[in-house]
DNA sequence: GACCGGCTCAATCAAAAGGTTGAGACGGAT
DNA sequence: ATCCGTCTCAACCTTTTGATTGAGCCGGTC
């Protein structure tokens, strides 16, 4: 590679793109080439081409999320790298970025050495990970994902939405019996043992909507 | 006031930091004369004096609460001014944080005119609020039948979290019998009858973070 | 055809949550 | 001085939830 490094900020707070240019533009073999204030601004800027990496934020205020920006500026031919930048290191969003083509994942509190060294090693052509991601990662591999069914979601999304096992029982058209024994399984599969922690660890990872 | 206004950035993100800094430095009346990685090592800093306002995050790792830390900087005799700045604008923040002593309450994605005319209004002694924090508080003052006090508010967070009533108890030094009382309160004043459908209830309406 | 995972349901027991009533302490407001 | 709202707690009772065990049905797979 000749010539420095050319990076896209996406991020929507002002002052944390203020923060990245500060903290890049001391490394001379980067050039901090354009900002977007969102999602869609980020694959419009790197469709335009001359960029060789996006940092690229997960969280945006309304619109689409980083992780989907990201699934579209991989799919570019000849696109660029995404580094993910976030504050959050959950399994799903995790997995979320890595299936959407991110050549790294960083957390926002990461020393500016490392970020820059990310920067580089995604340049190359490598995958950058944060350790503390990395460990997630290793963690989920190991304890084999219990992923929850799809009746089960279900049954959970109801939960988080504040229904009585009575009241799923019949938007279900089910017994109450089976009801509990989903919330069995799901409290087993998420390491909980109740229904208000069910839906404080489902919502932390991301699997049902509020 | 004679000279620049002396500033100090609390926030565990050194990037956050580096772009407050940033952000901050162009204008001629500012001089940050100290940064803090821990709610802890503002408190420290801030009681050495030589401050006039402290830029303040909410969320920390580990250790304490921003509010906290809010609270123990505004004991302080001639202390300085607290503006909070974050990324959550929920009722029990806000109200945690004005409880507290802040001067001020900011959103994390605020433009940085706002960001600087609220250091200048804090530094002069008054108060600071965003435009979408202050109309939250206006909103919960035009309707001030169904809004949950401090203490309800708090009970409900930790509900959210996923918290049985005898952990909540421990974690607040209550018994269990007025965790329930607080909760009958809550349910009647959001209309619901169970503690997941509280929850529901309340982050729908962004009363809790989630 | 046998096996397995997912879905369904029942019965029973223990624990947690929710409803009701009543009451004391405290601070701010009238 | 009194009233009111908030916060605190207790006792009692009913309902809901969670834990355990066991079992039948179905669809896909080896």
């Amino acid at each position: 590679m000749t010539g420095p490094i050319r990076l896209l900020l996406a991020d929507d707070h002002p002052v944390v793109r203020a923060g990245l240019r500060a903290v890049l533009d001391t490394e001379t073999d980067f050039e901090v080439v354009g900002e977007a204030a969102t999602a869609e601004a980020a694959v419009r800027r790197a469709a335009v081409g001359g960029v060789d990496v996006v940092l690229m934020d997960l969280q945006f205020g309304p619109g689409i999320h980083g992780s989907e920006a990201t699934a579209a500026i991989s799919a570019l031919p000849d696109g660029p790298r995404v580094l993910i930048l976030t504050t959050y290191d959950t399994d799903a969003d995790i997995l979320a970025a890595v299936e959407a083509g991110a050549a790294g994942y960083l957390l926002k509190d990461a020393p500016p050495e490392e970020l820059a060294a990310a920067v580089r090693t995604a340049a190359a052509g490598r995958s950058a990970l944060a350790p503390a991601v990395a460990h997630r990662l290793m963690d989920r591999m190991r304890t084999p994902a219990q992923a929850l069914t799809k009746r089960e979601l279900e049954v959970l999304q109801l939960v988080g939405d504040g229904l009585s096992n009575q009241q799923i029982s019949k938007k279900l058209f089910l017994s109450q019996a089976t009801v509990k024994s989903h919330l069995v399984h799901i409290f087993a599969k998420l390491g909980v043992d109740s229904r208000t922690s069910a839906v404080a660890a489902a919502t932390a990872r991301r699997l049902i909507r509020r």
